[in-house]
DNA sequence: TACAATTATTAGGTTAGCCTTATCTCTGCG
DNA sequence: CGCAGAGATAAGGCTAACCTAATAATTGTA
C-alpha cells in the first residue's frame, strides 16, 4: 500500500484517539476517512502486519510505538509549515490547517530539519498545540478546557485543539479567543454550560461546544 | 486518473518537448517516466480526451494549450521553492530539485502567490531558468549554451538547463560554474569540444556535454 | 519496392484501494 | 436468557495505472 495512504490511516486513529479515546472503532475511522467499514477493516489488517497499529477483529484499532513514531514525524512537518505559512506568508490560522495537510506528506526530514531551524524551533503551531522536536519528543500542554474554569477564575488561552475545523477558528478570532489572549469568567449557566467571559475588556458569550475546544491555563 | 499522475506525464512532455523537440515520441516518455510505452500509449488516450495534449497514434504528442498552462503553473511552483529552500533553509542548489518535485504537487494557488510575494517575486530559480509570474507568463531567457562560445569571448554564466541532474550541479560547483560567474573561453579542442575556460581566475576544462547543458550570455 | 528492424499499439492480466452485499459478533433489553 | 439491532468483517467486484506478449505501423535500406 502507498505511502500517503498509511500516513492518512495512522494520523485519523491519532486524532480519534485523542478525541474518542482508546480503543478506536472502525466505524469512526470509517467516518473521519471517508471510506466504507469494510475497507477500513480490510486497510487494518494489513496496517497491522505491518506493526504500525494494535488491531484485533471486533475490538479496534490504537496505534504500535512505530506508528506513533509515524504520527509524531508527520505531526512535526504539518505544523512548523504552519508556523511558516502564517508568521511568513500572512496565510490566517484558519487555512493554514490545510496547506499543511498537503504538504506533509512530500516533506523529507532534511527539509523539517532546516525549516525548524529557519522557524528558530517554535515550541507550538499557531492554534498552541506543541511541536514535537528532532527527536519526536512532544511536550504535554499545560491547559484544561475552557468550559472546565469556575467563575470568576483568570486564564491564559493555550490552544484550539480542533485546528481543522476552520469554521470554530473563525468563530474564536471573532471573539478575540486566540492563544495568548487572557479571559476572565463572569458566569456560567447550569442549564447548558453557555459561559460569559470578559476578553481584552469586553463581555462575550461562548457556547458548551466551543468552550470544550479550548484549552486555558489558571492563573 | 488522479491528478498527479497528469502533472507528472504533462511536466515530462514539457520537458521532452525542450530537449528533444516536438513531437514527443511514446517511447522517450516511457523512459523518462520509468513506465512502459504501453502505458503511455494508454495514458495518451485518456490525456488527449482530456484536450490536455495533442496525439495521434503513431505521429507522437505535444501538450496543448491547456497542457501547457497547466506545467506553467507547475513550473511557477516548483522553482519558487526551490528559491525559498535555497536562499532561506540553506539547501544546497544541487539538492533543492529533488524537495520541490515532492511539493509542487502539493501548493496551492493560494499559498503559491503568498510565497512569490514573501521571496520578491524572483525572477529565476537557483539555476537560472525563469519563472513564470502570476499569469502563467514566461521570459525566454537570453543565453546560447557554452559550447557554443568561440575562443576569446568571454561571457556571463546563465542558467544550467539539467536542473534535475545532480551529480551534473555537483560537478559545477567544483568549476565554480553558477550562474552569474563569468568565463572566458581560452581553448576549444575541435576533435571533442572540450573547453579550457578561465572562471575567476583559475583555468578549467569542461567537456562537451557538461558545457552544452549551460547557458551563458557573451558581454 | 519490399522486407527487416524499429517503434507503437492493442489485448489481456495484475495490484491497491476502494465499493456493495451478505454474514458474523457483540451488546442491551424484554 | 435469548434475541433484535448495531457494528464489524468477509466475499466478491470495480477502476486506475501499471505490466507482458502479441500485433501493427513506420522507416531505412538493399
Amino acid at each position: 500500500m502507498s505511502e500517503r495512504t498509511v500516513e492518512e490511516y495512522l494520523e485519523s486513529i491519532s486524532v480519534l484517539e485523542e478525541i474518542k479515546g482508546v480503543p478506536v472503532r472502525t466505524s469512526s475511522l470509517a467516518q473521519v476517512l471517508e471510506v466504507s467499514p469494510a475497507s477500513v477493516s480490510e486497510m487494518l489488517h494489513r496496517l497491522s502486519e505491518k506493526g504500525l497499529v494494535n488491531y484485533a477483529p471486533y475490538e479496534g484499532v490504537s496505534l504500535s510505538r512505530a506508528g506513533r513514531l509515524m504520527v509524531l514525524k508527520l505531526t512535526r512537518r504539518h505544523r512548523l509549515w504552519e508556523v511558516f505559512f502564517n508568521k511568513y506568508l500572512g496565510v490566517d490560522w484558519e487555512d493554514v490547517y490545510q496547506e499543511a495537510c498537503n504538504l506533509e506528506h512530500a516533506t523529507s526530514e532534511l527539509l523539517t530539519d532546516k525549516l525548524a531551524e529557519f522557524l528558530g524551533n517554535p515550541p507550538v503551531c499557531p492554534h498552541g498545540s506543541p511541536i514535537p522536536n528532532k527527536k519526536l519528543e512532544q511536550p504535554r500542554t499545560s491547559g484544561i478546557p475552557l468550559a472546565e474554569l469556575e467563575v470568576g477564575q483568570t486564564a491564559k488561552i493555550v490552544c484550539v485543539v480542533r485546528e481543522n475545523n476552520s469554521r470554530l477558528l473563525r468563530h474564536l478570532t471573532g471573539l478575540q479567543l486566540v492563544p495568548g489572549a487572557m479571559v476572565k469568567v463572569m458566569e456560567k449557566t447550569p442549564f447548558d454550560g453557555t459561559l460569559t467571559i470578559e476578553v481584552n475588556g469586553s463581555t462575550r458569550a461562548i457556547g458548551r461546544e466551543a468552550s470544550s475546544f479550548v484549552t486555558a491555563e489558571p492563573v
